[in-house]
DNA sequence: GTGGTCTAGACCACA
DNA sequence: GTGGTCTAGACCACT
């Protein structure tokens, strides 16, 4: 699972983890049954306090969205599986309206913008490429 | 100068503030030189504690985008255009980042990420040339 | 850590703050990744509203010098050995630029500052040479 | 004469005039009897609200460092002109002072201290080089 | 426990 | 009139 942790950004620790793990679920990333890493794991993956990781875990289990078993581990929920595509586009819609809007405010062009997508979409495309590497 | 501000949105006020002065200063709707209401004035106008719009100019000026100065007011800096372009693509580049962020998490491949940067794009552009006309 | 603070000199607390935590942070006095008394510890320390001391501590962050994690404390960030020395060049910049617009202002030449300030090393040098051998 | 007004340094404008004229008083490069500039042209000279040199000028005639004559202009006063060079020499060993203690404390050596100086004489020296031409 | 934000109100300093 | 600082105390959010 690839998550990416901002610690600068502002917003608690704790939503991330909720927000991507959520997300994931949704759109069909993570299998219903499939089992999560463990709290422990993610911590260290991550770098952060495993209480943050368990709290995040708790908010996601009272949402519905996985299920955690004693002493065997946390597994993601069964969700209706439909919609999946249309799940994944409009969370990235969202988001790239954000983008146009501020684009044609600030008078970005087109072809900028694209270029600068470009370029961030290599930064994290290569770096989730390392990780699967690992 | 129109500010809108949520109270109850979780993003601190004083945030919400900086935001939306320093985008109105990137986009030229504020030109160098200008005055800005004065502290008393905008705590007023939006209703909130002075020190709250305060500690926003104070972070305004720090980045450089006003100067204050005592006893006589607040005022738009005066910004290079390179300076000027530097901050809008940075606006635009934490927004774009966000969005390959996702698409790279969501498996969204770049090509398909880049019809849909367009899709929204043209929508945006489309819909500002509207106005433009009135 | 040790501060002094004067609640009379005009010069206002929390840049009192600002500067003493900078210079030891500068002079390696407190090391990287160390953490620092608590906003509150430090507020009861030298008998100050603990907003005064958060306040020092925000903009110490912006300045690069420390980390502020929530909940769990604050800390001195790991500085880069070149933007150590930088930061050391600039506070001792400060300090001479103020000498030479003096020294133009009272026309003493350049021979005649070179040697005062000679002189004035001379002292303090060697008065630090003492102290490391007790 | 020559003033450095910082606008940014956080000094009151007002402030740095009296330091200033004072200095220039006690060193005795301005003499007693001798007219200084009008409110309005150092107002100009230094871009400044005429309010505030006058202000500062005020407060030099109650320390008694100048005399207003109504309709007239202002003049410095007579001042006993013992220990000029002492007092010229008082004010900047001061200085070299504060720059020799911070540069033994950040462990600066002798030899970048003397660079440092030289750079920042040269800077306005030949700024105030280009005055006297005008 | 940690830090972050906001308020109401006081007082100061500057132009 | 302008901005700057500080306080006391409340409440929130994170670990």
């Amino acid at each position: 699972m690839l998550l990416e942790i901002d610690h600068h950004s502002g917003v608690p620790i704790y939503r991330q983890i909720i927000e991507q793990v959520e997300q994931q679920i949704v759109a069909g990333l993570l299998a219903g049954g499939e089992q999560l890493v463990s709290v422990r794991d993610m911590a260290k993956q991550i770098r952060v306090n495993p209480m943050t990781v368990s709290k995040a875990y708790s908010l996601l289990e009272m949402e519905g969205y996985i299920e955690r078993q004693r002493g065997v581990g946390v597994f993601v929920a069964k969700l209706r599986k439909d919609r999946r595509d249309a799940a994944k586009r409009h969370i990235i819609e969202g988001i790239l309206k954000e983008a146009a809007v501020k684009a044609v405010q600030l008078e970005i062009d087109e072809q900028e913008l694209r270029d600068l997508l470009a370029e961030q979409y290599e930064r994290f495309y290569s770096r989730s490429e390392k990780r699967d590497v690992k």
